[in-house]
DNA sequence: GGTAGGATGGGCT
DNA sequence: GCCCATCCTACCC
């Protein structure tokens, strides 16, 4: 496999911290696995981009639980986005995984996205890596230290790494809480020559 | 090359 | 009933 798997006390740390040392690892699914190229942290509380600024409900559980669990939800009633949770046990904080370069089972990614013509497209995106990777609500809650899905260290030396604001929301559009791999191709909303 | 608009369903007021 | 952490297509330069 592609290092060891994370463990525990890697995710149970400020949301920021994990959003950034992200980058570069490698999340495995089944027989697909991918390098992380894009992250944004979401924070609880003041947030309010998050889901947790309002608090536990339903939905917003699990990220208010142990950290390195998978916070997966349907956006715009059609595509999936994955969350990765940080903070110590009972403190709000997730990672959403924008971007990821496509390592193995990359047939299998073409197969599930008929629609990315190239490589750099098939999970150049929060809704399309989640189709490439075959990841869905029923994972949802799951343990990223053990099961099918997984974050592995592959021990590269840390990327360089740029921050910019968050994509795609409404509301406190200006904080800098999005960071990508310096240079990357795979990164989400480059225009392709 | 660029963009406007539609698909589609769950969460929350 | 409205909002949404998105993506793709059609259409227009």
């Amino acid at each position: 496999m592609t290092g060891r798997v994370l463990p525990r006390r890697f995710y149970s740390r400020p949301t920021i911290d994990v959003a950034k040392d992200l980058l570069g690892k490698v999340l495995r699914h089944g027989d697909t696995a991918a390098i992380i190229v894009e992250t944004e942290a979401y924070l609880g509380r003041d947030d309010l981009a998050s889901h947790s600024a309002r608090g536990i409900t339903n939905r917003t559980r699990v990220i208010f639980g142990p950290p390195g669990h998978a916070y997966v939800y349907l956006i715009y009633g059609m595509y999936e986005c994955l969350n990765i949770v940080a903070e110590p046990d009972g403190v709000a904080g997730c990672v959403l995984i924008r971007a990821a370069e496509p390592l193995e089972g990359v047939e299998l990614m073409h197969a599930r996205r008929p629609a990315a013509r190239r490589r750099v497209d098939l999970a150049s995106g929060p809704g399309k890596l989640t189709l490439a990777l075959g990841i869905t609500r029923n994972l949802n809650g799951v343990d990223l230290t053990k099961g099918s899905l997984t974050v592995h260290d592959p021990g590269d030396p840390p990327p360089a790494i740029i921050t910019t604001p968050r994509i795609g929301i409404t509301q406190c559009t200006d904080w800098p809480l999005r960071f990508h791999v310096a240079g990357n191709p795979y990164v989400s909303g480059l225009r392709r020559v």
